[in-house]
DNA sequence: AAGCGCGGTAAAGTTTTGTAAAGAGCTACT
DNA sequence: AGTAGCTCTTTACAAAACTTTACCGCGCTT
């Protein structure tokens, strides 16, 4: 799966802020790769697996400017340049050497979140709006993200907003297991707390509407004291 | 037709910067008319007589964002946005509906030669790939910005210009969540304020003159807490 | 096998959204 | 000007979604 639509590469050695990014550009529906100098920031790049760089200007090792050149040298990738406050002058290089764009740092993340559509609303090519329609398939439930809906062999789920986005992080892991906390994090946007049920409560709704925790069939597995995992199709089931 | 490559169309009211900026870019090969109202701007930019549109927010008449969005409903010339200083918001909103970038006032004139070569730099190539589809065109919806005109299922759809704009975004972002603070900016240009449901109204009116909330099609989701999701088609599959 | 900690879930409580209806601002026509 | 007709905003209340509470049971530890 190259070059999906929403596979930002992000290149900066402040690794707090790329985590901040991704945590941010996730709940944006974005998923996102992270690495901390020049060297492996080009080589990336030039994998075809991203649809979009984020490029800090300043990195250890090789500059930003020499990575946008050499990607430049070989590839059309968007790139989005960040900048220190007040360079003008980075700026106006970074442009002329073929950036897409640039954000002075410290920025926005709304406002990257912004650049990011923008740019990429802008190099898409027409039809590109529908790529690789990216259905998320494990066993006999589908659940696909630009509907926003699901189906269990075959017949449509009804879920409400938290529960399609629950089950939809249990899904991308699937035959993993998840925490309660990444699960709070990542569903209910907010931080985990000793005694926060909730999430098991939507645990409990999905499975009841999945038609879950009958003799064989739960999806959802308890994982006692850690989390939820979403389990693979455990062998030629039906 | 001309539309000759350095010909350049500055709308701001402000005259003395104005002649400024001609000074500077006829200096580095631009030609250029400089307009001082909305009105004008929009009647100007829609000539086909320019290669690009350097265009401020703040602007006596209609505002700068409107004649943006007019401008875009017909048209995929380059916009620049001139933005006043620290406004993030206006930046956000105008790289939403439309800008192919912003520059903050005050402006280094340097930075504005640079900006504007690099906007035509990327539009150029590509110009034939890029910029707004005549159509959009979402399942068994579709939008003309051209004449303002939508279909459903082939039948018409009587909108509100509210109601248009809200659908329009809504489209563009087909199968992504928009936040209803981007709504809000976006179709009415206007802050988010926190009680404001003025968005969540049109998107009622909507839903029912498309038809929506009955049994499984619905073509507008809602996201609890966080916006509203114009769901793609897709469909069953794989 | 009793105690404890953790998870399941019904039900009560809180927050957010849907939408009808009333109000406010415009424009056009009389 | 006065009024009718729109459109957009605000208000208000009902419904839906989410959170918290509370109690129960299971399985692990002692």
């Amino acid at each position: 799966m190259n070059r999906s639509m929403d596979h930002v590469l992000v290149v900066d050695d402040d690794v707090e802020l790329c985590a901040l990014v991704q945590e941010y550009l996730r709940a944006e529906g974005f998923s996102l790769k992270a690495v901390h100098d020049g060297e492996q920031g080009l080589q990336q790049a030039l994998s075809k697996e991203y649809a979009l760089v984020v490029l800090d200007v300043m990195l250890p090792g090789i500059n930003g400017f020499e990575v946008l050149r050499r990607i430049r040298s070989v590839s059309k990738i968007p790139v989005l340049l960040l900048t220190a406050r007040g360079e003008d002058v980075d700026r106006i290089v970074g442009l002329e050497i073929g950036a897409d764009d640039y954000l002075p740092k410290p920025f926005n993340p709304r406002e990257l979140v912004a650049r990011i559509r923008a740019i990429l609303r802008r190099t898409q090519p027409v039809s590109a709006a529908d790529g690789v329609p990216e259905v998320l398939s494990v066993g006999d439930v589908e659940l696909d993200p630009a509907t926003r809906s699901v189906l269990r062999a075959g017949q449509p789920v009804d879920l409400t907003s938290v529960e399609f986005n629950l089950l939809e992080v249990l899904l991308r892991e699937a035959g993993r297991v998840v925490t309660r906390e990444r699960l709070v994090n990542a569903v209910l946007s907010r931080k985990f707390m000793p005694f926060d049920r909730s999430i098991d409560m939507h645990v409990s709704k999905v499975r009841r509407k999945l038609g879950d925790s009958e003799e064989d069939g739960d999806h959802i597995k308890t994982i006692r004291g850690v989390g939820y995992m979403f389990a693979r199709p455990a062998k030629a089931k039906k």
